[in-house]
RNA sequence: GGGGAUAUAGCUCAAUUGGGAGAGCGCCGCCCUUGCAAGGCGGAGGUUACCGGUUCGAUCCCGGUUAUCUCCA
């Protein structure tokens, strides 16, 4: 049976039992900041569970894609060790809001493992929370199952969590059961009490049963929650390796397939004993796949840095099998070919994904050449040294610096008979680990802030955003806490402010109490999960006091600069659209920031973009802005949106209903800014400047409205100024710009050749002061110079001419004065005289420094009414200097 | 969120206790030459990431910002 087969019968199976078939959701979750991937099938119904959303069946069933690497369940260092560990993973789950409980979600698993699956009552087991007697009863009686095939398990009061479930320290909570099989006396010992504590692969955890069925509140106390809940998960690659006969997940016909195919690219045959390489590999690039088929890039911080780790761990483990170029990507299109037809996102982007994951091969390829490099530095100080072994602080500087593995410093060391030491190296390791501990525990103490003060009765008041529709409203304050000096922290029932979120900037504007007595400029507002659209306020006029404000305040917004920001939050929209149509179907918004005065939109795209390209950009905008496209914006539920095909972004967060925004048909988004209600209001766009920011992510910035004006105006306005300043006409600029500069270089050879030919001013003078010091030739006088760089000719110039000897000039530039002396290297050499010491003498007299090169040297000071007597004592000095050798 | 590293010509990187901004590749021009990463000569190209400080003087020292790389959480 193969993987779909068991995928879809499980659907069909919870369909015919009335459970609603819902799609899996995102690996990247969507706004839960507390999740790095989607990790099980229950994610997507968290708020349901809570009772803060409410859907319209009670019953559902899914098939979720999950990655576990990162945050609390972390299998990455386990994948390819163990027989069943993987990092991306489908959970067939089903689920009950409060619908059926215990017996029926038992009795539908049973079923579905018996009937559906054909597996044997005879070789599956059963556990319970020990104090389940409920459960127990029910697998007992109800079911069939024999005592002896029915283990009790855990318990919460003494640490054990074993089969006990729970969303977080607080909130709902409950006993699991789970369905194990077994796998044959030479899996391992009989006992399966033993072998579960020992992590035998003899019985198999199929399914988890989650009972939800308590809440637990802060003090740690559980009350029995109204509506019990049910949460189950079924591992679809461990009941495929049953079904399929074999002994890991590797060899089902998923993964089995990519790792025939490294097979091809390697030349290598894959065996259960030494296929590490190939099951970390396999099992990775499905989980790449997946990221970044939903949005998720490769990147050095947060998620997109654990993606990138992955990759590499794949790719240090091809290592082993000689393998030194990229190959993963490769497997992209088999993976598509396996899954695809069930998750059309990822044939939808599979040349996109098998790019990126190409570059971030090859960067990482280019990491391990720099690590090698240093490796081999680092050796041969070693010899240098005469020591045989790599220190652990340079092991871990290598590893944490430069990120080059240490088990591959080690292979390298051991190959040239050098030994690296490991207990420094973990020492190191653990005093990382320590610090980067204490700092988040720090921050999470200062997050807190003063508590919220509720005023009236209004403690659950939700603060809503009428923004959309209103720049100006009464609204009464719901709670308060007073800021940093001067400010105040205020949140309303309503209000017109937008919040910081999506890339928009938040409003500024003012708070009036009802009597005018109290008036606040509200500076920055932010959207708190626990408190509502907060406002901080600085008090402009009269005193803050929730009495102050008792009678209801108005809220205004600068609805100018909103506008502005409008102008620029709308723009990116026809960006992104115009983008997809000029460089191609995968872009894809990867951040935008937009304010009033401009915009700033970052998106991938794997190579550079030509600049007519980026020209052909900013024509279709401007052309769709001209259109005067209505803006339509409508709520709707996330499917419905979905079906329409509205573009998602990942970051953002989305409740049950989105707002849709719709702009002609040539933009649909989900997106909860604001915007302008024609496109025609956007003016007009101005494309400043297109980079990149990261590997494989471009950023445009951009100007729109009355900036964009401003700015034509200026250069209006200058190219008026070059034309009356040249006394041409503007079509005329450039060739005469040509011409001029072509003059000035010419010039500049000329004055060059002025000045080497020594017919330059104070030149002949200067060298005509020429006395001899020790059979030394020195040359030195005051010259007139703008700048240093003056100074350094002309000592050039004396350089060459007096062919040996010393050159000192001086000059006061700035109000400063400058000195410089030259040597000729023979006199160097012969007589040991260095320019640096004539100059720091010189400076000692005008109160100064001095220094530089043997041949060349450079002395400054503040008292210009010694220059003249300082540049008198360069011969004595010089006969000082050279007297003494 | 915390630690470490890096930022110099289009690209890869130099620049010795702070003293004149360089090389190789690429680009343009000329010469030579029938061949593949040819050779010779000449040339253009720089706000040394940004802001501030110390100093007579900062690519260099100090502080901050931003970005990139990297490790930890």
């Amino acid at each position: 049976m193969t993987s779909g087969e068991i995928r879809e019968r499980f659907l069909m199976y919870f369909e015919s039992h009335g459970h609603r078939r819902v799609t899996s959701s995102p690996v990247i979750p969507w706004g839960d900041q507390t999740l790095m991937f989607t990790n099980a099938g229950m994610n997507q119904f968290k708020d349901v569970f809570l009772g803060r959303e409410k859907r319209e069946y009670s019953r559902a069933t899914t098939c979720q894609k999950c990655i576990r690497a990162g945050g609390k369940h972390n299998d990455l260092e386990e994948v390819g060790h163990t027989t069943r560990h993987g990092t991306f993973l489908e959970m067939l789950g089903n689920f009950s809001f409060g619908d059926y409980f215990k017996k029926e979600a038992i009795g539908f698993a049973w079923g579905f493992m018996t009937n559906e699956m054909g597996l044997s009552p005879d070789e599956l087991y059963v556990s319970v929370y020990t104090t389940d007697d409920e459960a127990y009863g029910i697998w007992r009686d109800t079911i069939g199952v024999p005592e002896e095939r029915i283990l009790r398990f855990g318990n919460i009061e003494e640490g054990d969590e074993e089969n006990f479930w729970s969303m977080g320290s607080v909130g709902p909570c409950g006993p699991c059961s789970e369905i194990y099989i077994d796998r044959g006396p030479e899996y391992g010992p009989d006992d399966p009490y033993e072998a579960l504590a020992g992590d035998s692969p003899r019985f198999l955890e199929l399914w988890n049963l989650v009972f939800m069925q308590f809440s637990r509140d802060e003090s740690g106390k559980m009350k029995p929650l109204p509506q019990p809940s049910i949460d189950t998960g079924l591992g679809l690659e461990r009941m495929a390796m049953i079904k399929q006969g074999k002994d890991n997940i590797f060899e089902t016909d998923i993964l089995g397939s990519l790792i025939k195919r490294l097979e091809e690219f390697t030349g290598k045959t894959y065996r259960e004993a030494t296929g590490m390489p190939f099951r970390v590999a396999a099992d990775h690039v499905r989980t790449l796949t997946f990221a970044l088929a939903d949005g998720a890039v490769p990147s050095n911080e947060g998620r997109g840095y654990v993606l990138r780790r992955i990759l590499r761990r794949a790719s240090r483990y091809l290592r082993e099998l000689d393998v030194h170029k990229p190959v993963l990507y490769k497997l992209v299109s088999d993976a598509v070919d396996s899954m695809g037809d069930a998750y059309p996102e990822i044939s939808e982007r599979a040349e996109y994904i098998s790019m990126v994951i190409k570059s971030e091969e090859e960067r990482f390829l280019n990491t391990l050449d720099q690590g090698v490099e240093l490796f081999e530095r680092l050796v041969e100080e070693l010899r240098f040294k005469r020591q045989s072994i790599i220190s652990g602080e340079d092991a871990f500087k290598l590893y944490d610096t430069y990120g080059f593995p240490v088990d591959l410093t080690r292979l390298m060391a051991e190959e040239i008979n050098i030994t690296v030491d490991m207990e420094s190296f973990d020492k190191a390791m653990k005093i990382q680990r320590e610090r980067a501990r204490e700092a988040s525990v720090f921050v999470s103490a200062r997050d807190i802030g003063s508590p919220w003060i509720p005023v009236g009765d209004e403690k659950n008041v939700a603060s809503l955003f009428v923004g959309y529709d209103e720049d100006s409203i009464d609204a009464s304050l719901v709670r308060y806490r007073m800021g940093e000096k001067g400010t105040v922290e205020l949140v309303f029932d309503r209000t017109p402010f937008y919040a910081l979120s999506g890339g928009q900037v938040s409003d500024t504007g003012t708070v009036v109490s009802r009597d005018g007595s109290l008036i606040l400029s509200v500076r920055d507002v932010f959207a708190s999960p626990e408190a509502g659209i907060v406002h901080i306020c600085k008090i402009e006029e009269g005193e803050f006091s929730p009495e102050s404000i008792k009678d209801g305040a108005v809220l205004a917004i600068d609805a100018e600069r909103r506008r502005d920001t409008e102008r620029n939050h709308s723009s990116t929209h026809l960006l992104q659209a115009a983008l997809q149509k000029v460089l191609g179907a995968h872009v894809r918004q990867s951040g935008s920031f937009v304010d009033s005065e401009r915009l700033r939109f970052d998106f991938n795209h794997f190579t550079g973009t030509k600049p007519e390209e980026i020209e052909e950009v900013e024509k279709i905008v401007n052309r769709n802005i001209m259109e005067d496209y209505p803006v339509e914006v409508s709520e709707k539920t996330i499917d419905d949106a979905r079906a329409l095909g509205a573009m998602s972004l990942f970051e953002e967060k989305y409740g049950e209903t989105v707002r849709v925004v719709k702009m002609g048909d040539v933009s649909l988004e989900l997106c909860g800014g604001t915007h302008v209600s024609g496109t025609g209001q956007i003016g007009t766009l101005r494309i400043l400047s297109e980079s990149s920011v990261a590997a494989g992510i471009r950023r445009i910035e951009a100007v729109t409205g009355m900036r964009a004006y401003e700015m034509a105006k200026t250069e209006r306005v200058l190219v008026q100024a070059i034309s009356k300043d040249l006394n041409i006409p503007p079509d005329g600029i450039l060739e005469r710009i040509g011409g001029l500069t072509v003059k000035i270089r010419e010039m500049e050879k000329e004055i060059k050749r002025l000045k080497t030919g020594g017919a330059f001013g104070g030149g002949e003078d200067i060298l005509s002061n020429e006395v001899t010091v020790n059979g030394i030739k020195v040359v030195f006088g005051r010259m007139e110079a703008g700048d240093t760089n003056e100074l350094k000719a002309m000592a050039d110039t004396i350089r060459a001419k007096i062919k040996s000897g010393v050159g000192v000039l001086g000059a006061t530039i700035n109000g400063k004065v400058s000195i410089v002396a030259t040597v000729t290297d023979d006199v160097i050499e012969k007589r040991g005289l260095k320019a640096g010491d004539i100059v720091k003498e010189l400076a000692k007299l005008v109160g100064g420094t001095g220094g530089g090169r043997p041949h060349f040297a450079m002395a400054g000071g503040k008292n210009t009414e010694q220059l003249d007597s300082a540049l008198e004592s360069a011969p004595s000095t010089i006969s000082q200097l050279t007297g003494a050798k």
